[in-house]
DNA sequence: TGAAACATTGCAGATCCTGAAATTTTTCCC
DNA sequence: GGGAAAAATTTCAGGATCTGCAATGTTTCA
């Protein structure tokens, strides 16, 4: 009812799908930001949509899962950005865009990331998730940029390390964005952080 | 019993909590070496080392917390290191030397260190705890490079990018490390990993 | 030796999460 | 419209995680 943007060419069924998951999404995050993360049961969330707590787990395979949710952009949309950034471009710049990209997604829903974010910041065991929830998007992403780069991957470490140091920079500059209440610019505090990685982090 | 190094002047009691502890970091780690993470209960860990596993939760709060273990450096540890480089010293560089020690402590136990990043990487979900035990500790150090740097934390982002980037250069090192089999110096790892990031991650 | 301090344990119970079968809803074809 | 096939939801049973609490040992120290 609230976020259903990409509802074309779908079935009832499918249509009413989205709907029920973007509600126990909707539900979770505003339980927990009322109440914190331990006093928000299963079953709380899934009273809150008037659906079996069985069915929550037809959707999401635990609690914190229904926090992330599915608005992050998965490891093949990402990978496929990179990939569309033109192979001359160095790799970190090809990664700042790829960021950029996902920033500016993101910032087509304020409301719904701030208040996310605000639930991550208040319950830290969720903060190492943040980052394209996990490692799995890490993986692919660096091995995107192994190929790209012409490297081997694990050998010489850079394709993890530029990946792993893009999300850094893309996970900071979250953070600093909700800390200033969404006010400056995602994609410009993401592209700071990108200026200062390429800089080699000298002192501010 | 197999690894208990600081027990110096310490009464019977605390050694056998150390002795205790040890033992159950131990088992975790091999029983999830041999079966996986799902494989293994909490009991199976408790019954290994014959205590009852509520006496496990005394210990561990949870599963995965018996595997990142206690040998890690602790947050306060990490700070001291970062505050005993001299101000002079750039930041990047305070980081780095910090990452040194931490690197050349756990070198000094290579067959624990390696048993254990073997068990991170064949069960995912722990590997965003690697480094730091999650947030707290990146957090610590943060705090203690905006002072450092004499910036106001979370307005400039850079204190937390530098933490963050150190932290993913010295996850990278460790991962490469494992992958080597422990061959190369996981110090000298972590040196190349810095190399690059202060150079900016020019293409390789 | 005796008492205080602390570690371990068993137990009850809440919550998390999964598999399987039963039930309801949606789709789709005639 | 009617009815079978497909899919979503629900109920139920049950294992696993984790937390208090009270009871029982064990260590320490005076």
């Amino acid at each position: 009812m609230t976020i259903v943007d990409s509802a074309e060419e779908l079935g009832r069924r499918d249509r009413k799908k989205l709907e029920t998951r973007a509600a126990l999404e909707h539900a979770a995050l505003t339980l927990v930001a009322e109440r914190g993360l331990a006093a928000v049961t299963v079953e709380d969330i899934a009273e809150a949509v008037d659906v079996s707590s069985r069915t929550f787990f037809n959707y999401f395979p635990s609690k914190e899962d229904a926090l992330i949710g599915s608005g992050q952009a998965s490891a093949a949309e990402l990978c496929e950005r990179l990939n569309a950034v033109p192979a001359r471009v160095p790799v970190l710049e090809a990664l700042r865009l790829m960021a950029r990209a996902e920033a500016e997604h993101l910032q087509e829903q304020p409301e719904r990331w701030l208040l996310r974010l605000k639930v991550f910041e208040q319950n830290p065991s969720l903060l190492p998730r943040l980052v394209a929830s996990g490692s799995e998007t890490e993986r692919a992403v660096s091995a995107a940029v192994a190929r790209r780069a012409g490297v081997e991957p694990c050998t010489s470490g850079y394709p993890e390390l530029a990946t792993a140091a893009a999300m850094a920079a893309f996970r900071v500059a979250m953070l600093r964005w909700s800390a200033a209440g969404g006010r400056p610019s995602l994609a410009g505090l993401v592209d700071e952080a990108f200026d200062q990685l390429a800089a080699g982090l000298p002192n501010p």
